[in-house]
DNA sequence: TTATTATTGTCACGAATTGAGACAATAACT
DNA sequence: AGTTATTGTCTCAATTCGTGACAATAATAA
């Protein structure tokens, strides 16, 4: 990682969204021997777009390519500036750290959530971390600088999102039925919704293909499968 | 202005909105000598939030303070990058450019737009500029760069928030009528509105308090004067 | 004083959407 | 064949929304 390739003060870190269980969960990085946990991040090339950065850090955190982002703020305050933070971390990776390490400087952050198809991750950690693992959202580590307001942030802003987005699609895998979809709707907006009424929205939208039913095994009516129709995918 | 005492690469710009003629319109810089249009800007320096400073060039180029501001987007294209429009710039403002001049450098941009009382503010300019003017949106002059674009989405997250916030009260003076409220809304918007839904619908939100009526010497019902409540003031 | 004009505040009615529950259909098990 | 849990759909009431009607009213004209 040599200095002269990144633009210094300027990082990037992303909120991955992930549904199993029934339960929202991001990805969480541990630092090695420190206790630290940290959102995915990192630093934009010199002769790189910022999207395009973003885009080279989740493929190498989740082996996924074409995964559905947004940005959604930027954290500027001077109060981010903790620089004993970021030199425990390189000296815990063995790295001697002269007292002008450009890691060292303060940063803004650009900050993204990404939705992902939990089944397809294949959670990968960076050079400077022993892991990169799934966390429900109220199981959360404690994180580093402001990475929890990071997360409350984008979960907000996924929120404000729902009804404009089609936010379903990249949560979940290409077949599901009525009550996956629905589960994913009450995770992210923290409610149980009504069966019925969800049930006649989603279909009244015009956005669902049927398909044949799925036998569960379970003694009970078999639910639809469904797939996005293909002209409504971004 | 001290190269060190900015940061590097960073920049902000800010669409600033008012409402005058029933029309919405944005300050626009011109650049001495060059024929370059713009929007406000700045840089932020080494020991300030992000935040405070866009609040200071919004006070120098205005006037004002307590200015409602919201961050929309980060810009951070390598395609930004055109330093030959700095150079041209600084050169016309009699200014000796070394080939690192650290405004040549690349540059990502936090765009914000402002909501502010047209009445309120003097234009100022700033020493590279000389006008900070007003034009109407469907009025604008070629802009430098991707500043177009900026505007663009600066209208669009201010039509997507425009249910969601009170974004009235900061384009108004503190007494307004129902119409000119709704003059607001369709600018905004760029369609015409239903007046009796329209009001049914303000009324209904709780938000307003009603005052005297406003008498104009036109012949015809005099409507009555509203300001929002304070409890709903962010 | 009495029409006239333009605009405003409110209501009325039907259409569309939403909330809440009822109920029959149905896979698999007893 | 009866039981159980879940699903798809329907119904009815409550609410919201689109649309127009209409009376109230401030200033002007007659």
């Amino acid at each position: 990682m040599e200095e002269k390739r990144y633009l210094p003060h300027i990082a990037y870190d992303s909120v991955i969204f992930g549904f199993s269980g029934n339960q929202l969960k991001i990805l969480i990085m541990k630092y090695h021997n420190t206790g630290l946990f940290a959102l995915p991040g990192g630093f934009v090339k010199i002769d790189e777009d910022l999207n395009a950065a973003v885009r080279r850090g989740l493929k190498e955190r989740t082996g996924l390519d074409n995964i559905y982002l947004e940005q959604f703020y930027t954290f500027g305050d001077v109060s981010r500036y903790q620089p004993e933070a970021m030199k425990t971390i390189l000296e815990a990776n063995g790295h001697d750290v002269p007292e002008n390490h450009w890691m060292l400087d303060r940063f803004i952050s650009i900050a993204y959530y990404a939705l992902i198809n939990f089944e397809k991750v294949v959670p990968t950690p960076d050079a400077l971390s022993d892991s990169c693992d799934w966390y429900s959202l109220n199981k959360l580590p404690a994180l580093m600088q402001d990475h929890q307001l990071i997360v409350e942030k984008a979960l907000q802003t996924l929120r404000d999102n729902l009804e404009r987005k089609l936010v379903g699609v990249n949560l979940l895998s290409p077949l599901f039925t009525m009550n996956d979809l629905q589960k994913v709707y009450e995770a992210i907006l923290g409610e149980k919704l009504r069966r019925t009424t969800f049930q006649r929205k989603m279909l009244s939208l015009n956005i669902l293909q049927r398909h044949d039913k799925q036998y569960s095994g379970k003694a009970h009516k078999a639910p639809y499968l469904y797939s996005f129709k293909q002209e409504t995918l971004i």
